[in-house]
Order: C-alpha cells, then structure tokens, then sequence
DNA sequence: AGCACGCCGACT
DNA sequence: GTCGGCGTGCTC
C-alpha cells in the first residue's frame, strides 16, 4: 500500500503530496490524518499522511520510517477543512494542517553526527567531541567554527562517522506519581506504635480507596516524602507514574446554574434554532441582540439541547472577552463538560485541552479563534458571539476566518451555526437581509430594563469655554456624583490611532522610530520611548533631536495620564486601572475584575479590554473619552467599528436594578456613527453605511483583496508593485477595479518599505488562479530573502 | 526548508 | 591546476 503525504516543509515547491511505501506490518494501521515520520532526500521529517491508495505512479518509493499517532489527530473533516483553506486563502496545505494540530505535536528534527568507530580513528580535531558520548547535536558541533565541515565529512566517508536525524515532539504529557494501596496488605505490626504519621497516613488511604497524586497526598496529611516511603518499602503501598491534565482552571469553584425561564422573546428566537437542531439541517442565523438581551442564556439552552441529543458545541468569543465571567457561565451550567481554549493557556496546558476533546471526555469548548478546529466529530451546534469581531480574521498565514470555517463545519454535520452580536457586521446583516442567513432579532433588554440613556458631549465647546481637561464639565459631574452615592462607573479610552508620541513645542519634531515609519510611544514605567510595531526603544530625549530645544513633551492621552489627572480632579476617587501594562502578569485580568465586582474601587478606567462582556450591577455610568479617535483611522470599516465600539461599551452599564448612564466626549458628535448611537438603533446606522459603503464601492457591495509588497529597497518594491498591478489589470475584467499601487499606511516597517494594492470585484471565477500565478511568479525572489508578497482575500486591516 | 550539484573567481 | 563562493533545482 501506498501513503500520500504533505511533507513538514513550508514552502510551494513542496505543497502537494508524496508517496511512501508502507510497510507490510503498518498495513491497515496507518490511516490518513496520522503523522508519520518519512525520508526526504538525505533527512527525515515529519508528514501527515493524506490518503491510502493501492498503487503509486511514482517509479521508486522509499519506505514510511515511522508512525507518530495511535489515532489520526486530523479527522476526514479536518483534512478537508485543511484543503479546503489552503486553496481559499492560497496558503500551503501543511500550514492549514497546523493550525488544526496542538503546538506541542508539532516536531522539530534533531541532527546528530554518531560516531561509528574507535575515538582514536578520528582525526585529531575532532576527537575532543566525542569524550564523553558516542554522539554529538550538529548545531553543538558546528558552534563558533564551521571549519569543522570538511573534517566531518571526511569523516563520514570515510565510514568513522555517520548523520542521524532524530525526529522530536515538542510537547510532552505530564505525569505525576501516584499512590495506591498493594494488594497484599503486611500485617499492620510492621508499623511500630510510636509510628503515628505511618498509621495516620495508611489509614487515610484505605478511606479514600483510589489512587491519590503524592503531591496531594503529603500536603493533605501535613507529613513529609519519608513517611511515604518507608510504607512503600514495608510493601502497604505502591507508587506508579499516572498521566495528568494541566489544568489552568484547578481550585477554582463555578457554583452551579440552573436554565433561567426564557422571556417570551428569546423563546422566539431558540425556537428556530431548536427546530434546526431537531431536523438536523444546517442553517445559519444572525441573532441580533441588544446589549443585555440575554443572548447568554439563549446560546446555553440551544447547546443543552445539542448535548441531550448527544451532540457537542462549539463556542468562539472574542479573545479579549474569554473572561472569567464569561467562562464561569459555561461553567457553571455545563461542568467538567467544558474545555476553554485560549491565547493565555501555556503550549502543555492547550494540549491537554485537545485532548479532553479528542478523548470525547468535554462536549462543549468555549474558545478564541482556533477552537474552531476543536476535534470534535459529532457537532450539533457552532455559536460565535460578537460575530462582527474582527479578532475572528487570522491575520497572518493562513488568513482564514473563523466565521468561514463554522459555516464550512455546520455544513458537514448539519447543524445550526449561530452569529450573535449587538452590533452584526454590515456583511452579515446584509445576507440577514437577503435571506442567506436568518435574521432573529431580540431587541429588548431582559426585565424591560431600559436601553442606558446617552449624552454626546461636544468636546470643542468646552475647549471654547476655557475646558482643557480631558473631561468636559457633564462627565467631570457625574463621575463625582457616582463616587459620593457610592456607585460605579466605567471610564473607556479608546487607545487605538490615539497614542501617547512625542512632540517637540518649538519645532514640531515627532519621534519616530528609526527602523518603521510611525511614531514612538512614551512609556512612563520605563521613562522610555517604545516602537509598538518592532519593539525598537530608546531613552526619552532631553532635548529636541532636530532643533535641540528643551520644550519636547508627550502628547495624547494614555491611561496612565487620565489615572494622574483623576487623581488630581477627584482625588477621593477609588481607581482601577486597566491596560496592557496592568494585566500582564497571568490571572492580573480576572484579579483586578473582582476586584472591581467586589466594590474595591468606584472607577474601572481602561482600553478594549474593559468593552466587552463585564456585567457588574452598581456600574450605572460609562464615560468615553473620546469617541472619535478611531474614525480618522484610514479604514473604510471606521465608522463602523466606532459604532459597535460605543454601542459595545454603553452596554456595560445599567445592566441590573439601578438605571444606567452613557458620557460620549467626541471632536465630531454630529457623525452618524456617533450621534445613532444616542437611540441605540442599529437600523438606521445600517442604512446610512450601507449608502456610504455603496458610494464607495466597499464591501458588502464588492469583495475585496488587498496585496501587500514589501522590501529592504523602495525601488524593488515599487518595480514588484507595478508588475503586480499591471498583471492583475491585464488578467482580471474589466468591471473588477484595481487599485494602486501606492504606499501602504505604515510605509516602512522594521527597515522593510511596503507598498499595496487592491482589488475590488463582485465576480470573478478565475480570481484565486491568478493569484496564485503572482506568487509563482515571483517565487525565486521570495525565497532567496528579500522580497515579501503577501495576500489577502477579503482583508480586515488595512496597514 | 535543507542539501547536493554545478559553474566561475582567487589561491596553495 | 584546486578550493570554495553561492545560484539552481530536487526531495516520493
């Protein structure tokens, strides 16, 4: 038999299949999805096996060396969800196959130099390495001196030396020791009477009847390793190694919920989704709900249902709302049932996660991005919350979206996949709006509570009033009159195109960093000046680098500045901050949080990541510093993102017994993303952009690609980018608009110049081919270094 | 991605 | 004459 295989080597010259003989005892053991080890050319490496064939049309066929799974770890689905990735966002087989494969699987390959004859054989040189072993890493003996290359090939053609390769996996499972009772129980007079921790601990694990971690056991008993021992070496216990989960979520209790009486309201909108889990079709709702609706316990009675039918659920939130209260709703209503998947879980900690799924031990996942991949293979139902999230786009290789991957999964196992959102992206409501997707809308707040109310405060009549504060006069009021009821309050900065740079009074000098075309941000901590994009840091200047006056400062606004300047204005105020600087340490986030939910401070003042899903009941006022430091962001989807942002955060207040509140500063309070807003109406803001969107010819009225080129030279990239265009404007028709080339917004990064272009089409089957043969075209430059051309098919960021 | 093969310049 | 620089092409 023979197995097809993608071999672990990124790049196009090697994205298709290869076969491999496979040995008589493998037969019918190795199966596709599996990963084995195969020859190639001189090494070996890793593969996933794609399919199982009689004969291969390949003349010589070297022999499969080794098999590296008991069990696929790619199901039939998943290889063709790979497939079908690779060829919708033009990335490599093999990349799409990772993305699916726990990190800790993934293998790197040790090459060794085995010493074969007598040390002394060797030449003189090279004797020194092998004092100790038989055997040396290549990359230890090529330290320092590569010299050393000719001596050693020598060597080995003169059969005194040879090259092993050694495939390894990167991640290992853990294990710890355990303890259990032997079967043949001594006579208890071994243990002198005198002995009181010996008896108290025998007798502990006769009670407890089940094998107990060691760990566990000597901190439970107040008692030391040697008590341990000598029972084990009287022969009452025995010690063996058992396999343990990581578990980043141990100790931490979720008291249990029961399902809520659903309002008359979302029983509208589960009742489709119900009726689509019974028939057992696929279908794919818009479930537009207002912050506070309840889509919540919508989403958790529609999985229970999925799980009564012994099914699984598939969960996405957006990374930054993967919050502890976020998880402790699925927690708390389905248990051990559960597994989370996220950014902050360590390579171990992930891995074990997959596996509980793989193992069929969770039915449910709650996840970011990538838990749509979970291994699942009898999937009842796909939720993805805050569809209009832009953190569901991968952007980097490969460039896929998840929301295209749930529809491609709901599909293949004929199961409902459900968007939810306050604010569903305009491409998604409008197939609402055509009837691809169904639209179920839940437009009011559980308990009839009130939408909070809204006031846009126009930030250039303050500054007209002698107001340079970065709070107007009404928020300033308000915070104030929180603090003294004892309520609290959200304060949202909104940090993204608003930065903290520096600038110089006298001659208007920007620092910028020297590597990328953008300007450095001040860091207080460090009282240092830090690239966001290269990581580049310098010290702050004294003096102005182009004029050398001394009047050079920090502009914009940073949390930082605004937690200075409330502890000047309101000093009686009780502050929490939160930004990057504040929760990076792990489990910072969920400290800070119940912090704040325990009534430790009256003001939560942060970035993004305060935006979503807190749901505190004394938050009854919301400032937003301002508003519109988003719209000026080059970005067609700006005005969008503002709305759904204040939309997002006015949400956060209100939500229980005590009304809510809503402070928007703003330079431009009349712009409709701002302004609709006040009557939380997402209707009228959809029509609005969408005439906007269909003026400028933007999605959802045309698909987009944007192509980006970059270059150590600008003449390089330039040439590159007109052959691209002119290639494209040839090859495309005519109703499909390139546009470009020009430079992108971030003109240069990390000493590369970068240029892009665009395409704008609504038809045009030969598209992905043609892409295709740019990347083909320019193969050789992209792989001896330099050149970088990267595609994106429907892209969400525009730097 | 590696690695071998192969074709030109500067050296024992 | 050879050693070794790296451009080109292949890996079942």
């Amino acid at each position: 038999m023979i197995a097809k295989v993608i071999v672990d080597v990124p790049s196009s010259q090697t994205d298709r299949t290869f076969d491999y003989e496979i040995p008589a005892e493998w037969d019918g053991v190795i199966q596709p999805g599996m990963r084995v080890v195969v020859p190639f050319g001189p090494r070996q490496i890793q593969g996933f096996v794609v399919e199982v064939v009689a004969e291969s049309s390949h003349a010589k066929t070297k022999p499969i060396q080794d098999v590296l799974d008991v069990l696929p770890v790619l199901t039939d689905e998943l290889l063709a969800i790979g497939d079908w990735l690779a060829e919708h966002t033009l990335c490599f087989k093999l990349s799409a196959y990772q993305l699916m494969v726990p990190a800790a699987l993934r293998t790197k390959v040790k090459k060794e130099v085995v010493l074969l004859a007598k040390r002394d054989h060797l030449p003189s040189a090279l004797q020194v390495y092998f004092e100790q072993n038989d055997r040396i890493e290549w990359s230890e003996l090529m330290k320092q001196d590569k010299s050393k290359v000719k001596d050693v090939s020598q060597a080995i053609k003169a059969g005194l030396l040879e090259v092993h390769y050694q495939v390894e996996e990167k991640g290992k499972t853990k294990t710890e020791r355990y303890i259990r009772l032997n079967e043949n129980q001594p006579s208890l007079e071994e243990i002198p009477a005198r002995a009181v921790k010996q008896h108290e601990l025998l007798r502990y694990v006769q009670n407890v009847d089940k094998p107990i971690s060691v760990s566990v056991l000597l901190k439970d008993m107040q008692t030391t390793r040697q008590t341990v021992t000598t029972l084990i070496k009287k022969g009452f216990l025995e010690e063996f190694e058992q396999e343990v989960y990581r578990d980043p979520l141990a100790g931490i209790e979720f008291a249990r919920t029961e399902p809520l009486k659903l309002t008359e309201k979302q029983q509208n909108v589960i009742s489709p989704i119900l009726d689509s889990l019974d028939q057992k079709s696929h279908k794919t709702f818009l479930l537009h709900g207002v912050t506070g609706s309840g889509k919540t316990e919508v989403y958790l009675q529609a999985i229970d249902h999925a799980l009564k039918q012994g099914r699984e659920a598939i969960v996405l939130v957006p990374e930054i709302a993967l919050t502890p209260q976020m998880v402790q709703r699925f927690k708390g209503r389905f248990g051990s049932k559960v597994a989370v998947l996220h950014s902050g879980l360590s390579m171990g900690e992930k891995y074990d996660e997959w596996r509980k799924i793989k193992r069929k031990e969770v039915q449910v996942v709650v996840g970011a991005r990538s838990a749509i991949f979970a291994p699942f293979t009898n999937i009842g139902i796909i939720i993805i919350d805050e569809e209009h999230e832009t953190s569901y786009k991968q952007e980097e290789n490969p460039r896929y979206h998840a929301k295209d991957v749930a529809i491609f999964r709901g599909e293949f196992h004929q199961s409902p996949v459900i968007l939810g959102s306050a604010t569903p992206s305009l491409e998604s409501y409008a197939r609402a709006k055509k009837d691809v997707y169904h639209l179920l809308p839940l437009t009011e707040r559980v308990h009839n509570r009130a939408m909070p109310h809204v006031e846009v405060v126009d930030m250039r009549e303050e500054l007209r009033q002698g107001n340079r504060s970065m709070f107007s006069m009404t928020l300033f009021e308000k915070l104030k009159d929180r603090v003294e009821k004892g309520e609290q309050s959200v304060l949202f900065l909104n940090r993204r195109g608003y930065s903290t740079f520096v600038m110089c009074r006298d001659c208007g000098y920007v620092a910028t960093c020297e590597h990328c075309d953008i300007s450095l941000t001040y860091h207080r901590s460090h009282h240092a000046l830090k690239c966001h994009y290269c990581g580049h840091e310098e010290k702050m200047p004294e003096t102005c680098d182009s004029c050398g006056s001394e009047h050079i400062r920090f502009f914009g606004s940073g949390t930082q500045k605004v937690e200075e300047e409330l502890a000047r204005v309101l000093p009686q105020a009780r502050v929490i901050r939160m930004d990057i600087d504040t929760t990076r340490r792990k489990g910072a986030h969920e400290k800070l949080l119940s912090a704040f939910g325990r009534g430790e401070a009256d003001i939560l003042l942060g970035t993004q990541m305060i935006a979503k899903g807190l749901d505190f009941p004394k938050i009854t006022l919301v400032g937003v510093l301002a508003a519109d430091s988003m719209l000026h962001i080059p970005d067609f989807r700006s005005a969008e993102r503002t709305f759904q942002l204040m939309e997002q955060v006015s949400g956060r207040a209100g939500r229980h017994d005590l009304e809510g509140e809503v402070i928007i500063q703003s330079y431009t309070p009349d712009h409709y993303s701002i302004e609709l807003v006040k009557t939380h109406e997402y209707e009228p803001f959809f029509q609005m952009e969408m005439t906007h969107r269909k003026a400028g010819l933007y999605p959802p009225y045309v698909f987009m690609v944007l192509i980006n080129i970059s270059h150590p030279e600008i003449t390089k990239v330039i040439t590159v980018s007109e052959k691209i265009v002119a290639f494209l404007k040839r090859e495309l028709s005519e109703a499909t608009i390139v546009l470009g080339p020009v430079a992108s917004p971030l003109a240069r990064i990390k000493d590369r110049y970068r240029y892009q272009c665009m395409i704008k089409y609504r038809n045009e089957p030969e598209l992905r081919q043609t892409l295709r043969e740019i990347q083909q075209h320019f193969i050789r430059e992209i792989n001896q270094g330099q050149l970088q051309v990267s595609i994106d098919l429907h892209p969400y960021l525009f730097s």
